[in-house]
DNA sequence: TTTGAAAACTTAACACTGTTAATTAACTTT
DNA sequence: AAAGTTAATTAACAGTGTTAAGTTTTCAAA
């Protein structure tokens, strides 16, 4: 059956042209401005037929946030090199910090926003890509206790911890919070300074 | 002029009638369902009418903030007897955790959605109930190293780095990310675990 | 090759949203 | 009472997500 395996794949391929789309409209103008009319619009399809490929908008903003975690996943290749626990934590830690100012509506699509998450309640199945990422910052906390470069402790709670830290950091930024504690300009520097404190201050003396 | 002075507190009367409102709507209903049109029809007057007290929505939502913060600050009244910066600092967190698991849709609007912070910018007054809170924050932290309870360390810094902890543990749950790391049912006492941890953490040993 | 069903796509419409300009109603002052 | 000022409303614009009904296209069987 060739010709149903074709259709299949043309499918396939307009549902990544609407996902395409749809990323660099929210990379250019933010998410809130991503419409279904100005998606449909890009690619020269009527709104109404997105809903054929897709639930419902939220179906859309959830698969784009797939691609957000691979590019994220990315840039944490290079930290095969590093062995040491608590450095690669800290460049961990980094990556984070940098992806999120790099890329803040990514960022807010995948750990801010609402409608992804209810997109994915919505669905049977889970976030690949977003829980590798998680289980990657749990193996380094137990690998950490294991050599004995971090106190003991549950590594949910501690993972938790960390994780909470570096998306408090991203989102208050992002969301013009920080600038009430420094000045505009020293908010990033201050930023990696408070990651640096965190480190130096987990770190089993 | 007594008639101009009763003219402006039944203008006054209106304002506050209108936050009143609104603020019950987004409790009931959370942030994204409060719209000019359902306040308007709670006050029984025409949608426009909001436009002669307020700029825009996000005004409106702005001068909400300002309750949220003093709904915040009440639960902070209790502090005021821990004289221990540590404990005391621990129990601010506590109160922050509470507060945002009760109030999300407060938490949301005070420091997750970006509506506020764009009517402050077009305004130019400052974030007064907001500040008072960081402050408090700053002093604690600098209370603590003072007397040698904290390894010294820019104040701004670990300010910066609890506060960003305790906002990205009460975000990440209120928009369900914390499931994907406990079950649901412990998330919130995770949380509160992870809080322990950092301030049994950065106690000076 | 023509027929007919199935798939793909569009048009029209609904019920909303924030916001502005023009218009009417109400009250104050002359 | 007439004129002027303030307050509130109606009508409208341009946009949103989404559904139901209608149209066009595709493609296998007769």
């Amino acid at each position: 059956m060739g010709i149903v395996a074709r259709k299949e794949k043309q499918k396939q391929e307009i549902r990544s042209l609407i996902l395409e789309e749809s990323m660099k409209l929210f990379v250019e103008e933010g998410f809130s401005k991503v419409s279904v009319r100005k998606i449909a619009e890009r690619i020269q399809y009527s709104p109404t037929t997105l809903y054929l490929y897709f639930k419902d908008k939220n179906e859309i903003l959830f698969y784009c946030c797939e691609s957000g975690f691979k590019k994220m996943l990315e840039q944490n290749i290079t930290l095969g090199l590093i062995s040491d626990p608590i450095e690669r934590l800290h460049q961990m830690g980094v990556n984070y910090l940098n992806f999120g100012l790099e890329n803040p509506e990514y960022y807010d699509l995948m750990f801010i926003q609402e409608a992804p998450m209810s997109a994915l309640i919505n669905m049977g199945a889970g976030w690949s890509s977003g829980d590798q990422a998680l289980e990657a910052l749990k193996i380094i906390v137990q690998d950490g206790m294991d050599k004995e470069l971090l106190v003991p402790f549950k590594v949910e709670t501690v993972a938790m911890a960390v994780w909470s830290m570096v998306h408090g950091l991203v989102s208050l930024a992002i969301r013009q919070r920080l600038d009430k504690l420094v000045p505009a300009e020293d908010v990033e520097k201050t930023m990696h300074e408070s990651l640096d404190w965190l480190l130096k201050t987990m770190k089993k003396a």
